[in-house]
DNA sequence: TTGCTTACTTACTAATTAGTCAGTATATTT
DNA sequence: AAATATACTGACTAATTAGTAAGTAAGCAA
């Protein structure tokens, strides 16, 4: 998939944060299986933060690549198209950056801390309009304000794949569904 | 509040688990601010896990603790008084040890593993019969499975935590008043 | 009073951590 | 052909990590 050094690094890096948490990884463990010096790995990223903020930046990207493709969509489709990013991550056992990193916040460098917050608006602004829109459209129904929604909905998504690897199985599929009945 | 250094151990490890993360404090957060040194933290509890696990079972028993005051109240009642445990924590700035823990699930060993599990098991058994019961009596509405409204409850209750130290201000009380709008 | 338990301290270890710096081979540019 | 930039390696370092082993002071028990 990643063709340079700096791409698989990243690669790794957002692997192991989804998996083992942020403070828990070191440079060996990425360096080690890359086949590279712990220097090299430094060269691309000086610290341990800037690795961090480049992870959160490419998956802020991603997003954004996302929600474009979606953009004619109607919105509880692209509601529906979002919650099957969160089950491929079930799948593969991994959790979401937001669920990763915001446990760990007050440990973060101050840069990756604003990175994580650009990050948690960013996702809940999209996420409101889309439920604002789909309510006025009457293909999503909830009571309150769009915003307080879009914090239940993000707080479904991200626990969902928490959880899943704590108690496994079918929890998952029975959180996602229901945020999907109550909501369309 | 606690009077030996063992309990004093137990109430520094849960809230460096709460503030910074079980991978993210070590022995000397612990020994520095007791004064004390290392190795007495080591003859309370040999090895790291040992502590995460007594501060696991010594919520486990607070909870339970609580419950029973709460047993004769509508589960309503009981559902907001829960509800006022979290909104404590999200004034004190720390957030709840499944909100913790299960990020880091995977780095933990394995008899720490299995205290995340049943901790994560007998929070929901609780609710699922909290919720079932409060449904009967029409003090709670909901549609689905009780167990999978449970599974959304405590995924609001915990993420609301998270997203508050990130986002600030009213993130909590937003999420929680919505919550409790939903079902009562 | 002798022995045993509790609750430590002193002094340590081996491993791991993020990060540095001087060098080097290979392209790319001038 | 000479200079420069890129992408590293080799060889470190200082600090921190969880954990250990031996010793000790105080209290209690036989």
């Amino acid at each position: 998939m990643a063709d340079t050094t700096k791409e698989k690094i990243i690669d790794l890096a957002d692997h192991l944060i989804r998996t083992k948490g942020f403070n828990a990884f070191s440079y060996a463990d990425i360096s080690a299986p890359l086949a590279i010096k712990n220097a090299a790995v430094h060269y691309h990223f000086p610290t341990k933060g800037d690795l961090g903020i480049s992870v959160i930046e490419r998956e802020l990207q991603s997003l954004a690549l996302h929600i474009r493709k979606w953009e004619k969509m109607p919105e509880d489709q692209q509601l529906k198209k979002l919650i099957d990013i969160f089950q491929q991550r079930s799948k593969l056992g991994t959790i979401c950056l937001v669920g990763s990193l915001t446990p760990d916040y007050d440990t973060l460098p101050a840069p990756m801390q604003a990175k994580v917050q650009e990050m948690c608006t960013g996702i809940l602004q999209w996420m409101t309009q889309c439920l604002e829109k789909g309510r006025a459209q009457q293909r999503l129904h909830f009571e309150g304000e769009a915003y307080d929604r879009a914090l239940m909905v993000l707080s479904n998504l991200l626990s969902s794949l928490l959880l899943s690897r704590v108690l496994g199985g079918n929890t998952f599929q029975r959180m996602s569904k229901q945020l999907a009945k109550d909501l369309i």
